[in-house]
RNA sequence: GUCCUAGUAGCUCAGCUGGAUAGAGCAACAGCCUUCUAAGCUGUAGGUCGCAGGUUCGAAUCCUGCCUGGGACGCCA
């Protein structure tokens, strides 16, 4: 916890033990207490609303309460230097905003891990995301998920989640089957044969490129191959290749994962049969129309659904069962899954599933990611995947460049469709947020810079001497990180990061504009301002840090 | 038709556990570079929070109904 977590604690007890002083409840009909910072500067730095909240059971005004609270009140208790009352009975609180300073040598002290907490209290959790079909390129909606997933990820670590990313193979199945005869079919057409693309396949760049790639190499010698051999190796040679394509592409794209999880090893481990019978053991499954199927309507999903079809094969249910049924087994304590808007409907089916094997709907945790847009001259860029017309992750990262994605991708809530303007990201200008946030960090460096060369430092630099309007806004500001991280990961909304970090670069612009940092004339004010500056400097850093965003010295 | 999700300034979006006069950015308008990076700052203007009810001291926020956009509703994955 740091400084400015103790003080609210501290306020928080004290509000509270007056109440009880003040004889305005007991101690069972005590609601929490809220603290609030107000929009408003007039309005002090903290704001309770308690003395609303007992007008009930104190059966007296609120305004009157709120003189009764603050009549108890001991303000040495958490650096006050003023209370009132206002409005319909809001006890407002000054504070004697110089404790603040203490936040510096901690900042300064922890670095990089400046904004950790243990909120998560070492909860496993295990976060599955893109977990895009080895059957075609990244696109948008893929980057939008991976941009999310990584930056909660971070997030949780953060606060102190014990955290696994796992990317979930979808290599067994039709798609898979569809695979090998796009890849059959772009080879033999390669090699000048007129041989049509399956009905369901892929159309994309790159399974043209390795149809190329495979004539190159083998000339026409599959060509004679039966049928069964040479399908099965376009089928291993094809997923090879984009498997190691997707995960070339996201680790350049900065996202890397604990784990890649193979549908087929399910099959191959014997996974899906024990699923299966634990769910039949609890009385879950019944036959019907030749057809095995699953009551998830007992869980509250508004029709049962097939496991194993008529044909004898399962559904795409079945695996994915037996595969929730593996990460649970294997201790995690929540999932969260992060799927795209098209699989929302899938939500109610697979949460029943996890109630089936026998836990809490809540265990597992689906974030669902809206649609992206894309936007290139003022127009939507229609995109299909059918025909393989998609602009790709590869081919965004090449023309607008990572940081900018990144940071577009995290910063509106994933619940909210997208509209990504590519003519925006790529701007180098005062309209593009990521430029912003990078300057703050580049503009500090270059001070830091030259009060190095001018030879100035911090040393025994006085925290006191921080008593600018603006200095104390960007004290204010570093002091929250702490609980805006915390935030982000308790409600998995990772896009507050990108909120923080926006507002603190725009304090630390207005600084810079109202106040000289660097101070021939005064040093001592030199000094507290230099470390002031580191602290915001790192503050950033760690902020850009858990978004994926790189923190340039220089722009 | 059923379910999910969204509807907030001209545009793109925030808005915490229900709180005071609903906030940013862009666009518009008016200013600020002999001084650490003007990719910046300061100010002005801009709103029936989709509509109608309800809950209460108090609603953009919670509940109900309706309207509009998007998505999902398969023994596909």
């Amino acid at each position: 916890m740091n400084i400015v977590q103790q003080t609210e604690e501290k306020l928080k007890e004290e509000i509270a033990q007056s109440v009880l002083k003040a004889e305005l409840a007991t101690e069972d009909q005590l609601p929490s207490i809220v603290l609030e910072q107000p929009k408003e500067k007039a309005h002090g730095d903290y704001a309770t609303n308690i003395a609303m909240q007992l007008a009930k059971i104190a059966k007296k005004a609120p305004r009157q309460i709120a003189e009764d609270i603050i009549a108890q009140f001991d303000r040495s208790k958490a650096s006050i230097k003023d209370i009132e009352i206002a409005g319909p009975g809001f006890i407002n609180f000054f504070m004697d905003n110089q404790y603040l300073t203490n936040l510096i040598p901690t900042i300064l002290e922890e670095g990089e891990n400046y904004g950790s907490s243990q909120v998560g209290n070492g909860e496993k959790i295990q976060v599955e995301f893109v977990s895009a079909n080895p059957t075609g390129d990244l696109h948008l909606g893929h980057a939008r998920g991976a941009s999310v997933g990584d930056a909660l990820c971070n997030v949780l670590a953060k606060a102190g989640y014990d955290v696994q990313r796992e990317y979930y193979i979808n290599d067994a199945g039709n798609q898979i089957a569809n695979l090998a005869t796009s890849v059959q079919a772009r080879y033999m057409q390669a090699l000048g044969k007129d041989w049509p693309m399956p009905e369901d396949g892929y159309h994309g760049q790159d399974i043209i490129n390795l149809g190329k790639q495979l004539a190159e190499e083998h000339q026409d010698s599959l060509e004679d191959k039966p049928e069964e051999e040479r399908l099965a190796f376009f089928r291993q040679y094809g997923l090879k290749y984009e498997l190691e394509k997707l995960e070339k592409d996201l680790a350049d794209f900065r996202v890397t994962f604990d784990h890649w999880f193979s549908e087929t090893s399910l099959y191959e481990d014997g996974k899906i049969q024990p699923a299966l019978d634990t769910l039949k053991d609890k009385g879950y499954i019944y036959d019907e129309d030749g057809a095995t199927w699953f009551r998830s309507t007992d869980f509250g999903d508004d029709k049962d659904r097939v496991l194993i079809k008529n044909d004898g094969t399962y559904t795409y249910l079945t695996p994915d069962i037996a595969y929730h049924k593996n990460k649970l087994d294997r201790g995690f304590e929540t999932l969260i899954n992060i799927w795209g808007a098209d699989h929302h409907g899938y939500i109610p089916r697979m949460k029943a599933a996890i109630q089936a094997l026998g836990y809490e709907s809540d265990t597992l945790e689906v974030e669902i990611i809206q649609m992206v847009n894309l936007f290139q001259n003022g127009e939507r860029v229609k995109m299909s995947k059918r025909t393989g017309k998609a602009v790709t992750l590869r081919e965004l990262m090449e023309e607008v460049g990572i940081d900018a994605m990144r940071y577009f991708f995290v910063m509106r809530s994933s619940d909210s469709h997208l509209d990504f303007d590519m003519d925006l990201a790529k701007s180098e200008s005062n309209e593009n947020p990521v430029y912003y946030v990078q300057y703050a960090h580049a503009r500090i460096c270059t001070m830091l810079k030259q009060a190095e060369e001018k030879g100035f430092t911090d040393e025994g630099y006085n925290g006191a001497l921080l008593t600018s309007e603006k200095e104390e806004d960007l004290l204010k500001k570093l002091g929250e990180f702490t609980q805006v991280v915390e935030e982000a990961a308790v409600k998995r909304m990772p896009h507050r990061i990108t909120q923080y970090i926006f507002d603190l670069a725009s304090n630390l612009h207005s600084f810079y504009n109202a106040e000289k940092v660097l101070d021939a004339d005064d040093e001592e004010r030199t000094k507290a301002r230099i470390a002031l500056m580191r602290a915001v400097k790192t503050t950033i850093a760690n902020g850009m840090q858990l978004i994926g965003v790189s923190a340039p010295e220089k722009m």
